[in-house]
DNA sequence: GAGTTTGAAACT
DNA sequence: CAGTTTCAAACTC
């Protein structure tokens, strides 16, 4: 079984699309730990364990510490030394310096900053732009699509490799708990500032290095995390299993002030990770890496069915998000999502589950389910190995067929306690609103029963019941994930914009509508980026992807990621400050918040939401273009309008609570036993409005306008008239009632 | 829900 | 920089 921990996810969307986080001293990297072909997923240490419990002995453990150094000539070296006979590769930067300018001077860097790690099973070298790719009889290939001139760094330190190797030859001696031919690993650096090799932080004994360093000085650090899949020994009838893993991970932060930070390092937007085994399809590991457009982290926001890429969102619009934050170790991170290893040749079906709010996806491969699975230990104290990762729960549902009713994230989460290193504990305090079940294996049929559980949650086959295994995951990735499926490796090789991917457009699952982009022009032609995205387009405007958008042709998805960034490139390119956010904070003296460049409005005054500064309810500055603009602080038309605003809120509010409680006595009415017209006591007033009364009323209504209209009176006065006469009928009717109580024959007589 | 209005962004 | 075009959101009916 292999888990992606979910931890991983602490990288994905949600924190990058915080529109306020600010980069405080470290950003993430995530190690990408990779062990072979597995039919589950879980998470490292839950596998150790669980090999340990289960097979300790049975699997011997090799680890395949990676060292990647890069060297400043823009060269990243890949160093694998493993038990195998792995072989060094070398990666070239692929970028055109087109792309590096981005990085210097504009904050933006996404489209210079991807790491694609391929596990490469072919022999032919694969080339992405300007990058070849020697497989070399590697596992992996690490390819950077950063600035030339940002080495992406994967070094294990010198100092480091002893105790790599030494931890893998720990593992072969059975004492690990890793299974064979793990990892490979993967650090992701790609920021200028990265040099090779420095600090690179040893990971937990049987972890496998993966570092990415950065130079010391550099305030922005890089946190390693690592993604493990475990590999577990394959059983004759094992298939391959894990197909590909997809980490989409926007780009940090947005700035709600709008303050940009000098020198924002890249962060990994999007990744995708695949596996290759024997006698099975190569499988790439792909992470890109975004740079961050220089705005300043502080804050966690999330915009539930977006995949954010970059902190693109303008503060308003991020006001709209739904904010999920989790506090990790006293860290603020995002809540963690996780993909899952899918099965090879994934046949996503969606699973609506009545009453669930979220959306599970079923995959059926088209391998054998009779795989490799092992039963998960579900012993976590014999876990001696504390990674500082978070982990997927393990649990243990009974034969499983996650038909049954599972328990819910939390619960789980507590049934397997487990020792963890405090900053990498996963604490969902908020859930998005779509998660997925993925099965691990084949299996025929999910039958869902498994709302609440959160994404990184995996599902494990009790022991011996099976190999099927599931994990949840945000709705998003499977989306993405199935378009990715008809990404091949041919396809990321167009890195170099080559104008492969053309026409086959898929819209979403539940398919919508926007973000209409041509793809061909009459000439069948490719039409490059420009007209990819449309500029309209918010999802794109604000750094996502699209999702359940309804989008035609929509290339603003993980498939053509290439082409995405080549469109946020032009964009860059022609408007530098493009994906910043328009309001930001005002000069001193100013308003804290204004517009960033000023609103142009003509015909509505400022004071609707065509106006960009009326939409962020700030007033119009003095660098606004504005014609006739009632926007301004003694505006007695936007006081007015202010005025009547607070009036109709006044008036909503006062109108639900109305409502409200007259629905209270309403209910409570119809509760009451029906008085007893005889009990002498419970009489209602209305109950003495019998039919004689109303007539005698209107009467006496009648009586009253014809005696206004005689005396000439106006209407008004008329209509006072009457209204007096109604209000002494009702005091008549209330008396009577009340003597009605006092005395039951009042009424009667 | 369809049609109109509006202004941002792109284009020339 | 200014005028025009395109587009999607806001608005109106």
């Amino acid at each position: 079984m292999e888990v992606v921990p979910a931890e991983v996810n602490s990288l994905l969307p949600e924190e990058i699309m915080d529109t306020g986080i600010t980069l405080v001293d470290d950003d993430s990297i995530e190690a990408v730990i990779v062990s072979s072909p597995i039919p589950m997923e879980t998470e490292l240490e839950e596998i150790v364990n669980i090999n340990s419990t289960c097979d300790s002995t049975a699997t011997p453990i090799s680890t395949e510490p990676v060292t990647v150094y890069s060297n400043h000539t823009n060269q990243v070296a890949v160093n694998t030394t493993s038990t195998k006979a792995d072989s060094n590769t070398t990666v070239k930067p692929a970028f055109p310096s087109g792309l590096h300018k981005l990085g210097a001077q504009t904050p933006v860097t996404i489209s210079t900053n991807q790491i694609i790690l391929n596990k490469v099973s072919q022999t032919s070298d694969l080339k992405l732009g300007n990058q070849t790719l020697k497989p070399d009889g590697q596992k992996l290939i690490l390819t950077t699509l950063g600035k030339s001139g940002s080495p992406i760094v994967l070094a294990l330190p010198h100092s480091q490799l002893p105790q790599a190797q030494k931890v893998s030859t720990q593992a072969q001696s059975g004492d690990a708990k890793l299974p064979p031919q793990q990892i490979k690993v993967v650090t992701i650096g790609g920021r200028p500032e990265v040099k090779p090799a420095i600090g690179v932080s040893a990971l937990t004994p049987g972890s496998q290095l993966i570092s990415a360093t950065t130079q010391p000085s550099v305030v922005q650090t890089q946190q390693l995390k690592t993604v493990q899949i475990a590999k577990k020994p394959r059983t004759p009838t094992s298939g391959p299993v894990i197909t590909k893993l997809i980490f989409a991970k926007p780009i940090n932060s947005k700035a709600v002030t709008g303050q940009t930070t000098q020198g924002s390092p890249p962060v990994i937007t999007g990744r995708v990770l695949s596996q290759s085994t024997p006698g099975t399809p190569s499988k790439t590991i792909t992470i890109s890496e975004s740079g961050v457009i220089g705005s300043s982290l502080n804050s966690t926001t999330q915009t539930p069915n977006k995949i954010a890429i970059s902190p693109l969102k303008s503060p308003n619009k991020a006001v709209k998000s739904a904010v999920q934050t989790i506090t990790v170790g006293g860290v603020s991170t995002s809540q963690f999502k996780t993909i899952i290893p899918l099965a090879t040749a994934p046949n996503v079906q969606q699973i609506q589950v009545p009453g669930s709010k979220f959306h599970y996806v079923r995959l059926v491969t088209a391998t054998t389910a009779s795989s490799s699975t092992q039963p998960v230990s579900q012993n976590p104290s014999t876990n001696t190995q504390p990674l500082q990762q978070a982990k997927p729960v393990v649990v243990n549902a009974t034969p499983v067929r996650m038909s049954v009713p599972i328990v819910t994230a939390q619960t789980v989460k507590q049934v397997v306690p487990k020792p963890i290193n405090p900053t990498s504990q996963i604490v969902t305090t908020s859930q998005p609103q779509q998660r997925l079940i993925m099965p691990a294996t084949p299996l025929p049929q999910i039958q869902p029963n498994l709302t609440n559980l959160p994404p990184g949650t995996v599902l494990a086959p009790a022991p011996g019941t099976g190999n099927v295994g599931y994990a949840v995951l945000p709705a998003q990735y499977v989306t993405q994930l199935q378009q990715s499926s008809y990404v091949s490796i041919a396809s990321n090789s167009n890195f170099t914009g080559t104008p492969g991917i053309q026409t086959q457009a898929r819209l979403p699952f539940n398919g919508a509508i926007k973000c209409i982009s041509s793809v061909d022009d009459a000439n069948n032609n490719f039409l490059p980026y420009t007209i990819l995205y449309s500029r309209y387009c918010d999802c794109f405007a604000n750094g996502e992807f699209c999702n359940n958008c309804n989008c035609t042709n929509c290339y603003n998805n993980l498939e053509h990621e290439n082409e995405r960034q080549k469109a946020i490139k032009a964009c860059l390119d022609r408007n530098p400050e493009a994906f910043k956010p328009k309001i930001g904070k005002g000069k001193e003296g100013e308003s804290d918040r204004r517009h960033s460049k000023g609103c142009n409005c003509k015909r509505s005054g400022c004071l609707k939401n065509y106006c960009e500064c009326y939409e962020a309810k700030i007033m119009c500055s003095s660098i606004c273009k504005c014609i006739g603009c009632k926007n301004f602080e003694e505006s007695p038309e936007r006081k007015t309008l202010m005025h009547l605003a607070d009036a109709a809120e006044v008036r909503v509010q006062q109108q639900t609570a109305a409502k409200t409680k007259l629905s209270s006595q309403i209910s409570d009415l119809l509760t009451r036993p029906a008085p007893a017209l005889n009990s002498g006591g419970g009489k209602l007033p209305f109950t003495f409005v019998t039919k004689e009364v109303a007539e005698a009323t209107c009467n006496c209504l009648l009586a009253q306008a014809e005696q206004a209209d005689k005396k000439g009176k106006s209407k008004a006065a008329a209509e006072r008239m009457i209204l007096e006469e109604f209000g002494r009928c009702l005091m008549s009717v209330i008396n009577s009632a009340g003597k009605a109580k006092s005395d039951p024959c009042a009424m009667n007589c």
